[in-house]
DNA sequence: AGGCTACCTGCACT
DNA sequence: AAGTGCAGGTAGC
């Protein structure tokens, strides 16, 4: 199966900056799928199949060879900005790989800023971000995080992951296969504007969410200008391929161009508030976009003083409250800190914060940075329930990390596992410590 | 305008 | 072993 790939390469990324483990499966993309054996996450991105893994001073990434992928693929239409994946044969294959790879994880900003400046002002992201750090915001093709979003409407996680793996399977073009695992682009507006396409996913499991994707997909790919979906985006976070301009001022309720394409997303099928700021934050790359789900909502309530008098309920009054407050508390890039606070409030995750013993966060000035040390201690494995000895467990990931093994939870094995690797200690620098 | 309720499905939990 | 509640909501009264 190496021989499928390319060599990796490698771009030196620290874990505070960002954390793959905790990024992809945070509930953002569901389409990154984890090889235990290999401990690489993979993914097709724009017609690559791309692979990941991580140490705790690089990120190395590999494509799917090709050459070996001999079946001849059709063109993806319909989707203009998307750049055409394998020109170039003899040209810089790894440098357009970079580019994909920096524009979807979203590398520009300084993630350590960012959650020093949150902490400083909200003494509760302070506490739970000290376990969760490296969690970025990814920039998802507009079109994918729109349909995913809308497959999200009261469902979880786990089903949500497996229906935008059919809607590939099904409907989006074939890339390639590794060890007899067929990998597929997303789909495009046409394709799921096709006939008994509604009927189709229904059998497939899709239930309500079926005749929405389908009446999505039919507005998108016909009533609507091409390029429509993208046209909405950031332009200071434009599509891939797109060069960025300047946007406009920042406001209480956000930019004015972040309140239009909330407002146009709400015409959509299966698309209301909560599903336009998903795709308003990780498909447009509108900063101040605040998602306000169950999760958030909870959050808001338990954390945040929400809930009291006459807001007691969530309407669009709250709703709006909600974002507002969060906006003010934690400024333009207000929804990559509720992404945060929304992982760590997720079960699946429920592991770190139990596991945390201790934690030291200082924050030191030095004439125009700031550096944080975060230091965080996790308990050692709580005894493995009974029937667990068979349970395969991760090999030692760092010599530096305590080896951990989730506390684990009746049934699903397989996530707390994972979301215990990502709880380590970590030094500041050297630098600092001088 | 704001507050219900039905809606598909699978899985954890009783 | 069948039954219940819930999961990153939305549309239509």
């Amino acid at each position: 199966m190496a021989g499928a790939f390319s060599d990796w390469r490698k771009l030196p990324v620290s874990l505070s900056e960002l954390c793959i483990n905790t990024t992809l499966r945070c509930g953002q993309s569901f389409r990154w799928q984890n090889i235990a054996e290999s401990e690489e996450w993979r993914c097709v991105l724009y017609g690559n199949l791309l692979s990941l893994k991580q140490d705790s001073q690089h990120l190395y990434y590999r494509t799917s060879s090709p050459n070996l992928c001999s079946s001849p693929k059709l063109p993806i239409s319909g989707t203009p900005s998307r750049p055409p994946s394998d020109t170039k044969i003899n040209g810089n294959k790894d440098d357009h790989l970079l580019d994909i790879l920096k524009h979807y994880l979203n590398l520009s900003s300084n993630l350590s800023d960012l959650y020093a400046q949150w902490s400083s002002q909200d003494p509760n992201f302070k506490k739970k971000a000290a376990q969760f750090t490296g969690i970025r915001i990814l920039r998802q093709d507009p079109w994918e995080a729109l349909v995913s979003f809308i497959c999200s409407s009261n469902n979880n996680i786990a089903r949500i992951s497996q229906m935008v793996e059919k809607l590939c399977i099904h409907y989006g073009p074939f890339i390639a296969s590794v060890d007899g695992r067929p990998y597929h682009d997303f789909p495009t507006p046409e394709a799921l504007a096709g006939k008994d396409v509604e009927g189709n996913l229904r059998s497939l499991g899709f239930g309500y969410r079926a005749k929405y994707i389908y009446q999505t997909a039919v507005m998108v790919s016909q009533e609507r200008e091409k390029g429509w979906l993208n046209s909405l985006c950031n332009p200071e976070a434009p599509a891939f391929g797109v060069e960025a301009k300047p946007g406009d001022e920042m406001k209480p309720e956000g930019r004015a161009g972040y309140r239009d394409a909330h407002e146009k997303l709400l015409e959509l099928q299966g698309v209301g508030p909560k599903v336009a700021d998903c795709v308003s934050l990780m498909g447009l790359g509108w900063g101040e976009s605040v998602p306000v789900d169950t999760h958030v909502w909870q959050i808001a309530q338990r954390d945040y003083r929400f809930g009291k008098g006459s807001q007691k309920t969530l309407n669009k009054a709250t709703y709006d409250a909600v974002g507002n407050h969060f906006r003010k508390l934690w400024g333009q890039e207000a929804g990559w800190a509720h992404s945060v606070l929304f992982t760590a409030d997720l079960r699946s995750f429920a592991d770190r914060l139990a596991a945390t013993k201790k934690v030291d966060v200082a924050v030191k000035d030095e004439k125009d940075e700031i550096e944080i040390k975060t230091e965080v201690t996790t308990a050692i494995a709580l005894a493995p329930p009974k029937a667990e000895a068979d349970i395969k467990t991760e090999p030692e990931e760092k010599p530096t990390t305590t080896g951990t093994r989730g506390k684990k939870r009746k049934g699903s094995t397989e996530g707390i596992v994972h979301a215990s690797q990502t709880t380590e200690t970590r030094r500041m620098s050297k630098r600092l410590r001088k």
